[in-house]
DNA sequence: TCACTATATTGATGTTTATCTATATAGTTA
DNA sequence: TAACTATATAGATAAACATCAATATAGTGA
């Protein structure tokens, strides 16, 4: 004889939650790849530095010697913010100028602030 | 007229940026931190769940059921978040009440409404 | 005390990710 | 054309992480 499983209606159980309210999964798994991708301090200093820069633009090159990465890591977290949306590539010549997506970037602000 | 070199005072070597007003490393990993205990679609919605619940309010069981996750699971994002500070934990009887720390979240918002 | 319940911790496993070196691609200029 | 430069991609590796089953801890009540 096996045990019972817990009854669903059981008093001192937990009620179900009204999640109506709630995010969906979709929701969250959408809002969570945005936050990944400036879930990480070198591209949280990669978005910040581009802000920084002259005309709020810079290239690869610019980026990889204050950040002490390769070339190759530099350009792969670009990749990563630029498919999230946060920044935006825009090639001029042999060099890919990136700039901050203004838009994005200020639905950050406030947790920058803390 | 030739292609548009970066900038005419430059000829091969980028210029240094000035990163005096930009994020300094700690301040990158402090904040990377933060956003990497909500950069989860399963922790985005226990918020969420603990949010929408009646007092605000809720217990490890109540969150079980819906994400279709195992205890122990939900038990492990609970403390990513407790210690992340975005939710509070506070122990009555046998059961651990989380609730959220409403300042943090409220830092949310301007990503939710996307 | 003992049994039951709610939650936390441990240990294992498969997946994701940050990083590198090496190489490829593409634009510029001789 | 070839050489040079800036950037991207491929492939490998080690670390971090999400998850589970099993177990431990702690509170409650008979």
């Amino acid at each position: 004889m096996t045990l019972t499983a817990p009854v669903a209606s059981e008093a001192t159980s937990c009620t179900p939650l009204d999640l109506s309210a709630a995010l969906t999964r979709p929701q969250a798994e959408q809002l969570a790849t945005l936050l990944k991708a400036i879930a990480d301090p070198t591209r949280l200093q990669l978005v910040s530095f581009i802000q920084a820069s002259n005309n709020a633009e810079a290239c690869v090159c610019n980026l990889t010697e204050p950040l002490g990465l390769s070339q190759p890591t530099i350009s792969h977290h670009l990749k990563v913010l630029t498919e999230a949306g946060v920044i935006i590539r825009e090639k001029r010549g042999t060099w890919a100028w990136y700039s901050v997506n203004q838009e994005r970037w200020q639905q950050l602000a406030p947790l920058l602030a803390s």
